[in-house]
DNA sequence: TACGGTCCGTAAACCGGTTTGCTAAACCGG
DNA sequence: CCGGTTTAGCAAACCGGTTTACGGACCGTA
């Protein structure tokens, strides 16, 4: 009838080998200060009573957790469905594993994503698209938290890993303007203020490469040309929608997110049209299914896997207490052309 | 010169407002027993010197970590890329984040499982395709930690969340013999003794699936007509390829994950062949993306995202106490058709 | 005047480990 | 047989919070 059998303590293990916690202590983590007898005997006896030393009580003392944390300002439920973060996770699984971290996700609980970095036990934290309008980052800096921002807004005071937006979407402009297009639309990826310029978060570097890029071969953006949804293949969808339901008729679409481009292609043939026939579509991050969808498509490349691992090496070495200045990395996208967009002129526009 | 500012702690605060570490403490969690003049200063002293609870610290007295941890038997750079992966994270991410729980992954570190487990600060933990070979179940078992599994083998003593693999085999098998095709290949997924039968593990039941239902149809499946890879893009390239090297000419894979299809096809693509002119190609899962291949993946489908959902929600039952017998559920799975499967006699075969 | 009840706050124990002296016994060479 | 060095193990402090039990001040009331 013992409720929840009590969780065994070195106290336990110590009285019943007879000998003090220390020894127990030092039978696990400093065995060479024990007669071997003596240790192995210990170590028996804890193995049959089943015990476990309490992971959160030894990092008490050790001041270290051996695990660092992902910030992420949406839902996990959200961005997990999107291959991009997969993709960054992998990259930063590998560095983490390899050197013994575990990982965290940060998000927010329930709303509240300063409630959840409160809660938040890690020895440093990779923050990954977090905006100006995010206060969180000053209370991580103040908490004295080691962190590295990646593909984040403000980054001046902390170390940064960034790719560089605003080229990668300057190549997917010209590549459209040279087959011919002059009816662009842009799928831009939702987010606080996204829309609203004065940002210098990815979105708006993106945006800028664009529109800098359109406006300089005559054509103008007008602003139900633009459409922003969330970073998926149902916000790809919603968002194609809402363009063509206003009326325009796009002849290419460039996409924030594969996901998103993907998605605006499945709306695209469900109103049965043809990409790249009638549409050229172009994504952004060039995730590892990217070559294998219907058409394979042609997107900005970004060594998104690569990000990852920067991002953790960043952080260790930070962690580590290396660098005195904060250390910022931009690393380079460039422009894979694969299917899903054509000559504007092959069009057999109805 | 001061190295590392000392973190502020809860004595700081105390002594600098002139009270007592409880009244700090109950400043935060219990302001109603404390004059509300005094708690406000007392915040605003805390405020001031950037004081924040050491998470852990309160852990230790609360008895609770308020997250859960994703246990996986295989290195989280090699499963943060495989799609299904992220979508069964989102499923578990959604009901956890609602209840208040963060996410931790747990994976071996630097190669042990084990170590990583006692490392873990969690309160329950979702295993997910653990198989007979996997000792790590007992360990968490014996600790105590409330935990159900996942696609596992072994499910006797714990809460399980399991799909129907066998009969989602058999829907996929049935329907290559239903179009004509007599000669089958089988991409599998590799693990540890995956190939060794006896087993009863998800690869094991899926095997079973298909192999009787061929076996009804008078099929029989050679050696070199199974190949195992990583349940990956590039381990169904490696896959295929080993069997298309081995000689053999399949008219239909059936592949145990839709990334392992995607290769697959990939691999068929960059021999000159055509899907499903050629080679019909089934695949397993059905992930968000496997509508949107070339062409669209016919696909065995299963709850990905549910089957997350039903774990947690599985799981704080049982942290809460309630079953005194280990509950088990079982998913269903369907076949979903769509162009990557034709008949036989349609390939005009070289 | 004494009594019981709130209100506000404190001291000390506790959570479960690790780490720092310290001591007693065994060992050792001369 | 002696002083010095290892070896083996212990008691107690500590990590940074939370919680329990208690007490003084103040109040209205009998």
């Amino acid at each position: 009838m013992d409720q929840v059998a009590r969780r065994v303590t070195i106290a336990n293990v110590a009285e019943r080998a007879g000998v003090s916690k220390t020894a127990v202590s030092f039978a696990f983590n400093n065995p060479e200060r024990l007669n071997v007898a003596t240790a192995s005997r210990i170590l028996d006896i804890a193995n049959e009573l089943g015990y476990r030393p309490d992971p959160v009580a030894r990092m008490l003392t050790q001041r270290r957790t051996d695990s660092i944390g992902i910030l992420t300002p949406q839902d996990l439920s959200i961005i997990f469905t999107n291959p991009f973060f997969g993709a960054f996770s992998a990259g930063i699984a590998a560095v983490a594993e390899e050197r013994g971290y575990s990982l965290h996700f940060i998000s927010p609980l329930q709303g509240s994503l300063s409630r959840a970095i409160h809660r938040a036990i890690v020895d440093g934290v990779v923050a990954i698209g977090l905006t100006d309008d995010h206060p969180e980052i000053d209370e991580i800096r103040r908490a004295g938290l080691p962190m590295v921002l990646v593909d984040s807004a403000t980054s001046g005071d902390s170390a940064s890993i960034d790719v560089d937006d605003e080229g990668g979407a300057r190549l997917a402009a010209t590549h459209v303007i040279e087959l011919g297009h002059r009816d662009v639309a842009i799928l831009a990826i939702d987010g606080p203020r996204s829309t609203a310029g004065g940002g210098h978060g990815v979105v708006e570097r993106r945006m800028r490469g664009y529109r800098e890029t359109l406006a300089g071969a005559g054509i103008d953006l007008p602003t139900d040309a633009i459409a922003v949804g969330a970073a998926s293949i149902d916000g790809g969808i919603e968002a194609f929608d809402r363009i063509w339901d206003s009326g325009r008729r796009p002849t290419a679409v460039l996409a924030m997110s594969d996901a998103m481009a993907i998605g605006a292609i499945r709306a695209i043939h469900q109103r049965g049209s043809s990409v790249p026939g009638e549409i050229s579509v172009v994504g952004f991050d060039d995730v590892d299914l990217a070559a294998s969808t219907d058409p394979p498509l042609t997107t900005v490349h970004q060594p998104v896997q690569g990000k990852g691992e920067a991002a953790v090496r960043l952080l260790l070495s930070v962690m580590e207490g290396g660098h005195s200045a904060p250390v910022h990395r931009r690393l380079e996208t460039r422009l894979v052309i694969r299917s899903s967009t054509g000559p504007v002129s092959q069009a057999g526009r109805r």
